[in-house]
DNA sequence: GATAATATATGACTAAGACATATATATGTT
DNA sequence: AACATATATATGTCTTAGTCATATATTATC
């Protein structure tokens, strides 16, 4: 068929997937901006601190922040309050929370799909054990 | 705060999620050419007819698949036998398959992720009707 | 004054995906 | 033969999400 030699040679790397799934910060902003209004740096923090939210690279979220405020679903003013620089504080608009329902209807698809794939992986891998 | 008017000036668009979840035809496609070696018009067929699959843009799919070549993940040959024009018939590795199994992990790790925010998600719109 | 924590921001780059379009081969029809 | 259609692979361009590095300013602490 076609050169098949066993072993493996890695010959270009990316043996392994390359990132985990994508677009997935937008949701998580939105929902943690439903909660209270936050500023960025904070959102960074609860965004971090936790293994099954994204981990939340600064320059994405603050480009992120500013881009939904362009598409309005988000509003912003300027916290001087308490100690340290200013903190641009960041408020939901119901254009917000109608983009963040939105994105559960199809973040509940894709777990459909997910759910699909990893029904077909398993049937294929864990009923014939076949290799090694 | 800030200029919250309550109206739903939609501004510069962008309501509405723009794409679905990301990063998802490379382990669909490992997952079906794990099954049976297949040419890529094939495999668009195959990812086309169902719902909880991506739903594959064939620029995108052959792309994919000389990218999966050049990393080692799956090999190829002509078929000329049967009608029409040559197709290009991609056989998975043993790579390939590592991969997938790399592929699924992350996707479980992944699902995970989604029950985590559809929870939180629900835990906020559920409990406090209080909007409309 | 130096250092660190807090806080926001930009620049450069890669990868995934969307959309359009080009190309070639075989088959069927008139 | 001419023409359209189905099959099959491929490239070009563009946008968006994400990664990584780095710049900048403010306040607190030593």
């Amino acid at each position: 068929m076609c050169d098949e030699h066993g072993g493996h040679r890695d010959g270009n790397a990316r043996s392994s997937p390359p990132g985990g799934l994508r677009g997935f910060i937008q949701p998580w902003l939105l929902l943690l901006l439903s909660q209270k209004p936050t500023h960025g740096y904070e959102l960074m923090e609860m965004l971090g601190q936790d293994d099954d939210t994204p981990g939340a690279d600064p320059g994405l979220l603050y480009r992120t922040l500013r881009q939904f405020e362009q598409d309005g679903l988000v509003c912003s003013s300027w916290d001087t309050r308490g100690g340290g620089p200013a903190r641009r504080v960041y408020q939901i608009t119901d254009e917000g929370i109608d983009c963040l329902h939105a994105w559960a209807v199809k973040i509940r698809r894709n777990r459909v799909r997910l759910d699909r794939f990893l029904s077909e992986y398993l049937a294929l891998f864990h009923t014939e054990e076949e290799n090694s």
